[in-house]
DNA sequence: GGATGTGAAGTAGTTCACAGCC
DNA sequence: GGCTGTGAACTACTTCACATCC
C-alpha cells in the first residue's frame, strides 16, 4: 500500500496529551533499570486511573503483556513511533527575550525530533548576539523554511508576527504570547498561557473541588485556539 | 447563610480553561473602545462554536442580552468574579533560572490576583541577587507562607523542592519541571510542559487531522497531575 | 495467579434547534 | 429582527466488569 507507517488509528485528543506523560514515566523507569511497569502504576504517577492507560495505549495496537504488565522499552518506543518522534522537524522562535531565551536553552524543550532552525528579534542589542548556538536574526531577514514557529513576543506584535510567518509558509504556530492569532484556515495555533494555569489552580482551590474529590486535582490544562480571516 | 459569594455552581473543567481566554477577548475588546460582543464573534476569536460560548457563560448566571449580545464590561467583572480574581493569593518561584526569571519577568504571569512572596534557588551566584524586586533566597532558608509554589527546577531535584513546599504547607504546586511528582493527598499538583504542546501539534501535523477538519487545530494543551505517597 | 484488552454501561461535554426576550 | 439561554439529542470520553492470554 501507499501509506508506509500508518499503525496507529485515530487517537483521541485526550489519549494525545497523555501519551507524551507515559512516555516520560517509562524514560524514568528505564534510566532506574527497571525492565517492567503495569497499568496501576503507570495511572498512579500518570494521575489518572489504570484503565484508562490501558485504553490509551490499546490504541497503539497490542503492546502489553497479559499478567506481566509493560515492558518499558516497547512502550517508550512505540509512543515515540505514534507521535512521529522518527521524523524531524525544523523550529523558528520569534521574540528572543527572557522567554524565548529559557525555551531554546532548556533541555526540555526541543526534543523529540524539534530541530532549532533560526532566532528572530527586532531588537537590535539583541540581533547578532549568539543564543543556543544560532545567531540572533533580524525580523527584516526573509524567515527561513520550518514546520513550526514559535512566539515569544509581546501581545501587541504577535498578530504582525503571525502573519510574517504564515507568509513564509510556516502553517503550525506555538504561541506562548498573551494573544489570541488570527490566522487563515489551514493553519494551526496552539496556545500556552501561564496565567491560565494559576488561574485554573486557584479555581480550584477557591472552590475546594478538584476533579478526583476535595484531595487531588486532575485537571487539565488549557490551550484554546482560533483562527478566522480579516481582522 | 454561612457562604459569602458563592454564586456559581460547579463550572465544567474544560469551561474553567475557557473562561480566562473569552476574559481575554473581552479586554480587548474594551481596549479598542467596543461595549458590546456577541457569542459568535468571542466563538471565532476562542476558537470555539458559539453555543460552547454560551453554555459556558450562562454557568456564571444571567450576563447576556438577548438580541444584543453581552457587555463587554460585565463580561470581564464577571469571569472575574468566578475566577476568585477579586481574592489575592501568595506564590513562592523556586529555581531561578532562565525559566524562573521569564516567569517572575513576565506581565503575563503574575495577574489577576496572585501576588510574589518570595524566590528561591541553591546556586551561590543566584542567591542574594535581586530579582523582579526580591532578593532570592536560599532554599536552605524557611519557605514562607504561600498558596501556590511554582517549581523551575531541575527534573532531578523538583521531588524534593516538591516535598519542601509541601511541608511548608503549600499545597497547590505549579510544575514547570519534566518530572512526575509525588505528593501526599491534598495536594493539587499541575504539570505545564513545553515540550508536550509541541508533540501535540507535530502529532495532528503528521496525521493531517485537527479536531476541526484539516484546518484548524482546535486542541487542548496537556497538563496532567499525579498524586500518591510513596515513592 | 495476575494483568491486559475490550464490549457494555455510565458520565461528561458539545451541538442542535428553538422558545424567550430585547 | 437578532441573539441569548436551554431542553433534548448527540458525541466523546471514562469506568466497569470480565473474558483472554501469558
Amino acid at each position: 500500500m501507499a501509506t508506509p507507517r500508518l499503525r496507529t488509528r485515530k487517537l483521541s485528543e485526550p489519549t494525545i496529551g497523555r501519551l507524551p506523560v507515559y512516555q516520560r514515566i517509562a524514560e524514568g523507569w528505564l534510566a532506574r533499570g527497571l525492565r517492567r511497569i503495569d497499568s496501576k502504576r503507570i495511572g498512579e504517577l500518570a494521575g489518572v486511573t489504570p484503565t484508562t492507560v490501558r485504553r490509551d495505549l490499546a490504541g497503539l495496537g497490542t503492546l502489553g503483556t497479559r499478567g506481566a504488565g509493560y515492558d518499558v522499552n516497547v512502550l517508550n518506543e512505540r509512543i515515540g513511533e505514534a507521535l512521529g518522534h522518527d521524523r524531524s522537524y525544523d523550529v523558528v522562535v520569534v521574540g528572543i527575550g527572557n522567554l524565548g531565551r529559557a525555551l531554546v536553552n532548556s533541555s526540555n524543550f526541543l526534543i523529540r525530533g524539534a530541530r532549532l532552525a533560526a532566532l528572530y528579534d527586532v531588537d537590535p542589542a539583541v540581533i547578532g548576539t549568539v543564543v543556543a548556538g544560532h545567531v540572533v536574526q533580524s525580523l527584516d531577514e526573509p524567515i527561513l523554511p520550518a514546520t513550526v514557529g514559535v512566539l515569544c513576543v509581546p501581545a501587541h506584535a504577535a498578530q504582525d508576527v503571525a502573519k510574517r510567518l504564515v507568509e513564509a509558509e510556516i502553517h503550525a504556530l506555538l504561541n506562548f504570547s498573551p494573544q489570541v492569532l488570527t490566522v487563515p484556515l489551514g493553519t494551526a495555533v496552539h496556545y500556552v498561557d501561564f496565567s491560565i494555569e494559576l488561574q485554573i489552580l486557584m479555581y480550584h482551590l477557591n472552590n475546594g473541588t478538584g476533579p478526583l474529590g476535595g484531595g487531588v486535582l486532575h485537571s487539565l490544562g488549557i490551550a484554546t485556539t482560533g483562527a478566522t480571516r480579516g481582522s
